[in-house]
This record gives C-alpha cells, structure tokens and sequence, in this order.
RNA sequence: GCGGGAGUGGCGGAACUGGUAGACGCGCUGGACUUAGGAUCCAGUGGAGCAAUCCGUGGGGGUUCGAGUCCCCCCUUUCGCACCA
C-alpha cells in the first residue's frame, strides 16, 4: 500500500520539536507526578468520565478503541481544566468466548494469553497519552473483580429475579459447543459450515423484562444519544394489545387458550389458532390420528437451528386435530401448530386473523384455511374477496362482526374490547419483545455460577462469604459434546458439600455471560482496592452515577440495557441512591479507511503504533478528532496528518518565538485579539458538544490570524491557545506550558477566560441582497439602523442597479443581512 | 418488511433558531528561499465565461423576500432488528 506510514522518513527541522521526546518526556512526568490520579475520598468537584473498557485482544489497540478513548479523553480533560476533579479509569473486560477461542486457535491458555494482552493494551494506552488514573484499574477475569461479579448474581437470586429454566441453544454437533445467535451462519456452525442443532439445556435466566416498563419509562428523562435511546426503544419493545382467551373442549374438561394480539378490532376475523411448536399445550391438544404428524413436525423444528427457524419464508405447520371456540363468533375453529409462532413472545398462541395479517394470509393460503374479512377500506366493497392481508388500520371500517359493523378500526376496538371483558374473554395487556437475559454459558473462560446442587436442599447459593468460586486453572479447557461447560469434566472441583446441610454436592459448572462482567464495572473502578464491598457506599455516593459515558453504539441494546438493569435492581435493594448508572452518554461513530471498512482480510487495518512513532501521538489524536464529527465517525486518510502536524509545528515555532520576547507582553492587535476571543468562545462551546472537528478548525483559524504577516506573537496571544489545545494534544501543550515558565500541569490551570466585549468586531460585512438574491456587501458598523444601510445601498451603483427604483419591501435583519425587493 | 442515520468541490468535511454555501484541512496550480525539496513561507483554487454575469448542496414539486436547512413525493446509500402476532 502506497501510504504506508513508516516508509518515509522525516528530516527533523531547526524548530526542535522532537514529538517522541516531549511525548516521552510527559508520559513519565504524570506518572512521577501522580498527576492524573486522582483523590476518591477528598475530591471536592468529582466528574466521572468513563469510557468503554474494551476486550483485550491479542492484535492490540485498534485505531476504532483509540478514537473513542481519545474523544472520551479530551472530554475528560476539558473538565478538569473546567476545574473539576475529573476521575478517569481504565480497565480491561477480558472473559468470554472471544478469548477463549482465540487461545484455542493458537494453543494457549487464557490464563497466559490474557495478562500478555492486557500489558500491551496498557502500554498503547499510556503511549496514546490518555489521562488515566493507573491506580484504579479494573480486570474482569482477576478473582478480586470477578467475587464481586458473582455476588452481584447472588444479590439478583436473593431477589428473585435469577432463576432456571429449560432453554433452546444453538448446538454444533461437529465443534461440540454451544454457539451464539452471531456465530450462526445461514444455520451453519460459522468454523465448520457444519448445520448448527437446537439443543435444550437448563440455564439461568435473569427476569430482565419484569423491568421492561421501567427500563423503557426512564429513557425519556436520560441525556443520551437518540439514536442509541431510539435502539433501546426498538429492543424493549412495547406494544399494547390484548390477551383473548379461547376455550377448548378436550376430554371433557374445559381449558382455554390465551393469545396475545394487537388487533382486537379483527377477532371475529379469527378463523383459527397457532401455536408453537414447544407450546406446553401441544401434547395435550393433539388427538390420535394426528399424532404422528404431529411428532413429526415437532421433530423437524426441533432440529432447526434457531437463527434459520427465524428466517423461514414459507409457511410450515400441522392440525393438531382440536378445535376452540371464538368468543366473539362463538364459532369452533381450528388449532394448528406452526413454528412461525413463537414460544418468547406474548402467550406462545396467536389468533389466526388471514384476512390482515400477512403472515397468517400466507399460512391460509399453504393450508387453505378460511379468509374472513372483517376491515374494509372506506367506501369499499366488503364482499370483495381479499388477494392479500389489508393491514391498514388507520381509515378501515369493520365489517362482517355482526353489530360493531360500520365502526372505525379505533371505535371498535374499544367497543369490542369491551364485550370481550364482559364475556371474561379478553383483557387489555402490554407486551414487550425484551426477552430474560439468559446468562449461563457452557464454557470454561467465565466467572463460575455461585451455585451448588444439593439433592436434599435444591439449588444453593454459594455464602456471600465463601466468594470468590475461583475458575480454576485446567490444561483441556476445549468444549465437548456433553452440552455442560468443560469445568463438568474436573470432578475435583465441582465436588463440594452442601454449605446448608453438608452432604456432598455437586457446584454450577456454567460461567456466566461476559456482559454480566461489564453491566457493573463502573461501580467498581473508584472503589477499587476496597476488598469489604463491590462498592463502598460514601465513595459511590460522591462519583456517581457516571456523569459523561462514551462509547460504541454497537452496545446501545446489550451493555448498556444491562447495566442499567442491574443499577436498577441495586436500587431496588437500597444498595444505591440512583437507578440509572450513566446521566449522560454519547456513542460515537466509525472509522472507516480510504472510504472503505477496514478488515484485516484487505490488509487496510490502521495500526496505532507506527502512526504515533512517526507522527507523534499528540498530532494523531489531534487527526482522529479532526478527520470527522466525533458521533459520526470519518474517514481516516493517511494523507491528511501532515496537516495537523504542520499546525502543531507551527504552535510550537509560535510559542517558542513569544518566549523569546521575554516578559514583556509583546505586540498587541486588536484583530488578533478579537480573533482569539471568538476562537476561545466556539471552542469552549464545541467540545461540550463532542463537536471537536471544528474545535479544532477554529484553533487552525486562530493561528491562521496569529502568524499573518510574519509577526511574533506575545505571550497573552499564545498562553490561551496552549490551553485550549491541551485536551487534543497533551504532551506539547505540558511542554510549552513549561517552557513558558510555568511550573504546574497545564491541567490544573484551568481554561482560558473569555471577554465578550474584546470578541465583537467593530465592523461587519451587511449582506445586501436585491429580491433575495445577493448582489454585495456593505462594510458598516454591527449596530447600523435600517435607514443608514437602505441609503448606503442606494448609493452604491454596483447593487442599486439591480433594483431599478425605490424598493417596494425591505427585509432587515440587524448586523446581517439586508434584502430590498422592487 | 420495520426502525435509525446519511447524500454538499478532486477528497475529508464546515454552515447558529431559514439569512454571503464550501470554514478548516488534504490535494492541486503558481511564486519565494534553495545544490535539492517529500522542509518552510506567500498567493490562488466549486463550475462556465474575456467580462458583466450565469449555474451550482441526490432528483422532482411546494412554502418564503430568501431554502443545504422547513413541507410533500421519489432515488441512492449505510447501520440496527428481523415471522414480535
């Protein structure tokens, strides 16, 4: 690839700026200094900005981690020169089945593998110049972290809110591993192509969605990025409808069927019922000659990969033989089995309503089910036969429903709602699609499950006291093809007696879901080295909750739902003052390279550390926060460093050329002044903003205005400048800090102060414009009144021409535009 | 299919509540200093035209004195979710 960053070389120039030096130089000044530590107990202006602690891999930093951190950094840092006491941590969310298939692939163990890892990801960090507090650190997979992780899953049990249950999990026969939604490829295993199974296994499940009003409630009042709030919105779910119950006559006895729908207006276009396949009714349903059938089909979707069972397109399904009774027709109506129906959602059982809705019209038409229609378009014929569903709903009429026909689809679903409730049939339900979290996972590279299984006494938590259940250290750690986590194999270990009676037991072999690790890592980080609580009380009531979270929007729904789930859940118990865990957050976007993705597959990966050797890791951070709007992401171009090097340069000559003019404060010009006043005003307002692309564009002006004319600086033009590019560029901010004859960090110093009156210009361009459209401009006083510029115009031939006479209408807008239109 | 974005010079990208479209940077052109320039500095740089001027923010309508920005209809693209009843 041409652009390659290492193989051109640079000739240093006389101004002696030396990145690697200074950069050097700095790294080892914070740490001697304990400058970015901070004090937990005494701060007295806490700020907590937090970024998302990433998953150590053995590549290293990838540029997409360094541009988030680097905007979470500069964020960080403005704060603190804002005057805060800012706290920012690092940390390493390093279990899960990412590592642990990576060890397997290179024949290491994790155990190894990962300390490797996380040394060279605290080195790139450092390298990057991040104001981390290193005395904070937080290690998912240290047992000192994990205790605490399985105590928080004891504290969700002691709740009631953890409990097991039998569950579908993608199975490869061939790798003899349970596999994620992800890893499932077109129903095949993503490494062997081998077709994944479905297998059921008992698992733990956390009642997430007892939280999904409260979850989805809350996100209202939150400062977050829309987006992200709009993908949580979408995930939970919320759809208010109504639960029918359906009765059935089987041997005698009277069962009903309840269904969830959403068009209550449609029942008495109900013409027959789904369910599930694994419907707990289905056995009992089923009479004799269709048994077989029946067994059959259930075979077949059992043996269907949840990912592909998902994406069927054609219709498949079987009579169960049993019929129920509408209750709005009172008519008999057929129930089948279908695995388009699912066991997650609503009851397991729909109402078969073909006449408008699409999925049950298709199924109508395989099977040759009755289409009843029962919406008609206004004006329309109601005994046209339907060629499909007709799902509008917004101006139907309904029709064929005996005495609610020629009500509006929202009338009539009140009025039939209505006689639902009287006959006891049907109520008003919400329903959301947010599904249990199930945390178990049958693998080895995980915080244990605290549980043991007494024969005598059930299911027993492990005493908080007796935490942590340490994983232990095993050679053969690959899964098998007994569907438990590969601990199952190492009696030693899971042999334990009961902690309530004694006898000998056998403890959970699952560990539990790398997401439940970081669902709580912010409560962690200031409590850090606190070995009697997850998390000391006064600390957690002065840091948080978190007061600026930045990271990936690819979390939007799994991280960070769930961490404000356990928040939740912590409140509830009276362990924390505040039920949401980040009062502001912003996800930020992607980077791409030469307009294209970047995969290591095209060999088009940006590799950090030979762009901050050559360039110097102030001017690549200064470039990743300048090549696009931080929450949009941008298009990373080797070619275009050079330009934020060259300003950087040209900070340092700037700087270096005031020092000389010794303590005098050197030339002033007000043009010069007034510029770096508008540059100290927009800068302070974009980054708050995350605005820090034009943040930077507005300090590339100012020096643009600074160096005009080859003039030397004074000192009162530069010190602030030096300030306000300290967030973006650290480093050669502390050394010219220094060479300024400062002796404290430049981040103590706090911002640069801003003077209105020395912002305003004292003449300003009027936009003139002759029937809206513009003929020139007029250099005239801010405040000129409305006469004085209609007259200045008129006098000027060059615009005046353009109207031909007086004007018949003048639009004024005072200080920036005038528009005369004839 | 549903939901969220995004379409502006050769390129990355600016543009506050509608008010000089193209800030800033890359690249490019010319010049200065130079043995040299892949260093630095200066000037220029949306398109057409000698010029006055005209045309320009994906396409088509509309509102307005005035639209990149607001409204309606399309097109393209990208990212989520995807048989959610």
């Amino acid at each position: 690839m041409m652009d390659n960053p290492v193989n051109r070389t640079r000739n240093d120039d006389e101004s002696g700026y030396d990145p690697s030096a200074v950069e050097g130089k700095w790294q080892q000044a914070w740490l001697d200094r304990r400058t970015n530590t901070t004090d937990v107990a005494a701060a007295p202006d806490p700020f907590y900005a937090l970024m998302m602690f990433p998953y150590p891999s053995a590549e290293g930093l990838h540029v997409g981690n360094l541009f988030a951190f680097v905007g979470a950094d500069v964020y960080g840092r403005f704060q603190r020169l804002q005057g805060h006491n800012v706290f920012e941590p690092f940390g390493y969310d390093a279990f899960g089945i990412h590592s642990e298939n990576y060890a397997l692939k290179v024949g290491k163990h994790p155990m190894d593998l990962i300390p490797q890892n996380i040394a060279n990801f605290g080195r790139q960090v450092a390298r990057a110049g991040l104001m981390v507090d290193w005395s904070k650190s937080v290690d998912t997979t240290n047992p000192d972290y994990y205790k605490w992780t399985q105590w928080v899953f004891l504290q969700l049990l002691r709740q009631g809110l953890a409990y097991k249950k039998q569950a579908a999990v993608n199975w490869c026969p061939s790798c003899k591993t349970v596999l994620a939604n992800e890893q499932v490829i077109g129903g095949a295993c993503e490494r062997c192509d081998t077709p994944v199974e479905q297998r059921f296994l008992s698992q733990w499940f956390f009642r997430i969605s007892d939280y999904a009003g409260r979850l989805l409630a809350n996100l209202d009042g939150l400062d977050w990025s829309e987006t992200t709030k709009t993908a949580q919105r979408n995930w939970i779910g919320r759809s208010e409808g109504a639960q029918i119950s359906f009765a059935v006559r089987k041997n005698g006895a009277d069962h009903t069927i309840p269904v969830f729908t959403t068009r209550p207006d449609t029942v008495f276009g109900a013409t027959y019922l789904v369910i599930a396949p694994e419907h707990p009714m289905v056995a009992s349903l089923t009479s004799g000659v269709y048994r077989s059938a029946v067994d059959q089909y259930l075979a077949r979707s059992a043996k269907q990969d949840l990912v592909t069972r998902k994406s069927n397109t054609e219709k498949t399904g079987v009579f169960t033989g049993a019929h129920a009774i509408n209750p709005a027709t009172g008519q008999e109506i057929p129930i089948w089995i279908s695995d388009y129906v699912l066991m997650e959602y609503g009851t397991g059982a729909i109402m078969a309503v073909p006449g408008h809705d699409e999925r049950d019209f298709e199924f109508a038409k395989v099977f040759g089910l009755p289409i009843v229609r029962v919406v008609c378009a206004e004006g329309a014929e109601p005994s046209e036969p339907l060629d499909e569903a007709f799902t509008e709903n917004e101006r139907g009429i309904i029709v064929n429903s005996g005495r609610f026909d020629g009500m509006t689809v929202s009338t009539a679903r009140r009025e039939i709602m209505k006689m639902l409730d009287e006959k006891d049939a049907g109520h008003p339900v919400v329903n959301y699609r947010l599904h249990d979290w199930c945390i178990s996972r049958q693998r080895y590279w995980g915080p244990p499950i605290p549980i043991i299984y007494c024969d005598d006494c059930g299911a027993v938590p492990v005493p908080e006291k007796d935490l942590p259940v340490v994983l232990p250290f095993v050679e053969d750690f690959k899964p098998d093809d007994s569907g438990v986590s590969p601990l199952a194999r190492h009696e030693d270990w899971y042999r334990v007696p009961c902690p309530q009676c004694g006898k000998m037991s056998r403890r959970e072999t699952d560990v539990s879901d790398t997401f439940l690790d970081s669902a709580w890592y912010f409560l962690r980080y200031p409590s850090v080295g606190i070995d009697e609580a997850a998390f000391d009380s006064r600390i957690t009531k002065k840091w948080l909750p978190v007061d600026s979270y930045i990271g990936g929007n690819e979390h939007a729904v799994l991280h960070l739902l769930y961490s404000r789930f356990v928040t939740m859940v912590l409140h509830d118990m009276g362990m924390l003052e505040f039920e949401e865990p980040f009062t502001r957050f912003r996800a930020h976007g992607l980077i791409i390279r030469n307009g294209a993705k970047m995969s290591k597959s095209k060999g088009n990966v940006v590799i950090p550390d030979q762009y901050i050797e050559k360039w110097g890791a102030d001017a690549f951070r200064t470039y990743l926060m300048f090549l696009g709007p931080f929450e949009e992401g941008g298009d990373f171009r080797d070619a275009s460093i050079s330009g934020v090097k060259r300003f950087l340069d040209r900070l340092w000559a700037s700087v270096t050329s005031a020092v000389d003019l010794s303590a005098s404060n050197g030339a002033h010009d007000p043009d010069v002044t007034r510029k770096l006043h508008q540059t100290i005003r927009k800068v302070g307002d974009d980054i708050p903003k995350l605005s820090y692309n034009t943040a930077v564009a507005a300090m590339m002006e100012y020096m643009n205005v600074l160096r005009r004319g080859e003039r030397s600086p004074s000192r009162a033009e530069v010190e602030p400048l030096v300030r306000m590019v300290s967030p973006f560029a650290p480093h050669i901010a502390e050394e010219l800090w220094e060479k300024l004859g400062h002796t404290e960090s430049v981040f103590d110093t706090g911002w640069p102060s801003f003077d209105q009156s020395l912002a305003v210009a004292e003449r300003i361009d009027l936009v003139v414009q002759v029937n809206g459209k513009t003929r020139g401009k007029l250099s005239v006083a801010p405040d000129i009144s409305q006469e004085d510029a209609v007259a200045a115009v008129m006098n000027e031939e060059s615009m005046s021409k353009f109207l031909g006479g007086m004007p018949r209408k003048v639009i004024f807008v005072p200080g920036r535009l005038l528009n005369l239109v004839g």
